[in-house]
Parts: C-alpha cells; sequence; structure tokens
DNA sequence: CCAAAACGCTACGTACCGTATCGATCGGCG
DNA sequence: CGCCGATCGATACGGTACGTAGCGTTTTGG
C-alpha cells in the first residue's frame, strides 16, 4: 500500500520538537501576545525543555519570525474574477477573514511591535507578507488596466496601503469588527478615485 | 516685575517629581522605544526613587500612555480653513507629522501590541485618542456637508478610517516613509468618493 | 551495535518586576 | 516659628523570566 505517500510519515524526533514548539507558540501569542510570551512558557506547553527551545532559537524573537513564516505559507493567492471591483474584494476579504477568524489577528497583534524594534522581523514581514499583497494588488490592478476599467496612471502601492490600511487599523486600534462587509466597503470607497 | 507671570511659577515637589518621571520617560522612550523602557531606568535617570513611581502609576503601560497623551492632547486641534479637502489635509498633516517626527510613533509603535490585550489601556487609547480624531473628521465633514462640498450621507467613521488606517500601516507594517505629501496623497485618493 | 546528535533536567547569575517598610524631607497651618 | 501630615528616598524582599552551562539520557543513522 501506498500509505507512506497518503499519510504523513511519522516524523522523527527533531520534527516532532519544532513542530511542538511551533504549535504551542502559536498558541500562546493567540492568548496573550508577544509581550506575555514566555520561553519557559513555551517549554512547558510544548513539553520541551527550555534548553532546546534555545538550541534552535537565539531568542524568542527569533521564534516569533519563525511563527510568522509559517503563517505566510498558507496565504493563498487570489483567485482571477469577473472585474477588477471583485478581484480586489476577494483580495481583501481573504485577508480581513484571515485576521479576523484564524488566530492570526491575534499574532499580528502580538507580533507588530516587534516590528518596529527588530529589522530581521519587520525585513521578514515585508518581503513575505507586504510584497506578497502588494503583488496581488498589481496584478488585479494590470487586468484592470488592460480591460479599460481602471486608469493607466493608477498608483498601486497607494491603493495598496489605502485597501489594507483601514483593515489593520481596526484590527490594532479602533477595536471596530471584522466583518463580511468591511471589504466590500472599503474597496467601494477607494476605487471610484482609480476607476475611469 | 512681573516675572511669576511669565516663567513658570516654582513648582511645588510633587509636580517638579511628576515632571522629572515623565521628562526622563520621554526621553528614554525616544532613545530605545517602549520595549526597552523599564522602571528602574526611569527612575535611575529622573533621580526620583521607583517606589515614588509606583505611587503615580501602576505599571510602565500606564506611564507610557500618559506620555502619549500628553503628546495628543497639543496635536490635535485643528484650524478652520478654506474647503473640507484642505481641512482634512491638515488634520492628517498634523498626525503624520507627530508619528513621523516625535517620540509619538515610538510610543505608539510599542503600545499597539498591548492595547490588544490590556483592555483598560485600549479603552484609554479609544476615548483620548480615536474619538478625538473621529470627532475632528466630524466637524469637518458637517462643515463640508453645509458648504455644499461633500455629501450628506457621508459616512465619518468610514472616511476616518480610510483617511488614518494607511498612516499606521505603513508606521507599524509596510515600513513606508511618513513624509510630507502622505496626507495630500490619502485625502485626495479617498475624498473624492465623497465628494457631491 | 555504537558513536554522534539531540534532548531532558537541574542549577546558575542577572535583570526587572511590584511591594513593604521606615526614616528623611517638604509644605501648609496654627 | 514649630508642628504634623503628606510625600519622598532608600533599602530589602519574593517573584518571574532571561539566557547559559554541565551532565546524564534517549534517539538516530551508519
Amino acid at each position: 500500500m501506498a500509505v507512506s505517500s497518503v499519510l504523513p510519515a511519522a516524523p522523527d524526533r527533531a520534527s516532532r520538537t519544532e513542530v511542538a514548539i511551533l504549535e504551542a507558540t502559536r498558541e500562546l501569542l493567540s492568548e496573550s501576545g508577544v509581550r506575555h510570551l514566555t520561553v519557559e512558557k513555551v517549554a512547558a506547553r510544548s513539553g520541551v525543555a527550555k534548553t532546546t527551545i534555545y538550541r534552535r532559537w537565539r531568542s524568542k524573537d527569533e521564534l516569533a519570525l519563525a511563527v510568522l513564516i509559517d503563517f505566510v505559507q498558507s496565504i493563498v493567492p487570489v483567485a482571477r474574477g469577473e472585474g477588477a471591483r471583485n478581484e480586489l474584494v476577494a483580495l481583501l476579504k481573504g485577508a480581513v477573514n484571515a485576521l479576523g477568524t484564524t488566530i492570526m489577528g491575534r499574532v499580528m497583534q502580538g507580533l507588530v511591535s516587534e516590528l518596529a524594534t527588530n529589522d530581521d522581523l519587520s525585513q521578514a514581514f515585508r518581503e513575505r507578507v507586504v510584497a506578497l499583497r502588494v503583488g496581488e494588488v498589481r496584478k488585479i490592478v494590470q487586468r484592470g488596466i488592460e480591460r479599460g476599467e481602471l486608469r493607466p496612471d493608477t498608483d498601486v502601492d497607494l491603493l495598496h496601503e489605502l485597501l489594507f490600511g483601514p483593515v489593520y487599523y481596526r484590527l490594532f486600534l479602533s477595536g471596530g469588527a471584522l466583518d463580511r462587509k468591511l471589504a466590500a466597503r472599503i474597496v467601494d470607497a477607494v476605487l471610484p478615485t482609480f476607476t475611469v
């Protein structure tokens, strides 16, 4: 039988350890943020010795970075839809949903302060999250321009900030809900400026 | 001579103590951010006993928030200008400038994670910072509607999020510069949707 | 089966937290 | 002027978490 190719193979100890540490870190981050994250709690939660964690990551900042990278892997590309408006709504809806209904929102809340003082962390976030989303917006805009929907001089970077900024503003500061209507409302408020 | 009405009167001990603490906190915040702020460093820098600090603020987060609120209150008032567009640009420019050129940006970066998990802190921030700015936007919008510039059904809360969201997005995540042109670019990108 | 690698466990020294205690200092008030 | 309450400085303390070191134990792979 091809079981070993269908089910994940029994992981070796090193892999099990790493998975357990990252999983415990995710849980603790979503519960109380990076501020209250401690290596000793991660050790207790994961059933791993504290020293084992320090053998893999030099500090809890690098551990948080690993969790962030893990999240990025699960970010899905955007489906091609009927019109730039709907495509942008779908893209933004994905972000709103991820931040509002998964622990990614809590993790982001916990990590954001670290991004300010940790250059490695902020660089990784910009390269693997921000750049990714700017790229998606760029693809959508390009198609919108070709279809004659959007203005050829559309500023992709600015549009990206106008779309995602309010989402994170709610998550971090204003405390507003990340509900299903938010994405469409933001897109419909911003897009007319860039429409032909 | 009217010296006592020109120069500040000699403050009593309580006032001197509080000023020294807040000043030392400001200095330390601007040097290394909230992340590396410790009560014991504030005590050493200000020449005040650690216990004296704890008699006034229950934690270093409340201390940092006190400094933040101090800044916000000296920034918010908006001049009445010629047209909603210019008034909004002025308002947003004030925020951009404060976040970009003073320690307020650093303080915000350090506090934002705590805002997610500390209810007292987030409530205080929403009441004393967010609500203040929403109110300013509301005043401007009201005048804009009366002058026939803006649509009567303008969503003030949404407009506020669309304006300030991208600013904080740069500060927290994208790492973009908080330059002088940013405020006008955001306003000009968002406002057409709400213009008659 | 046996070395090498990875891990668990315990024990440090350091830093900072937040609190308690007590003597010293300041400030208003008779 | 002198007193008394309020405030402050100094010190000590228990507690948490950091990051490192030493050593015995388990797992892995040749």
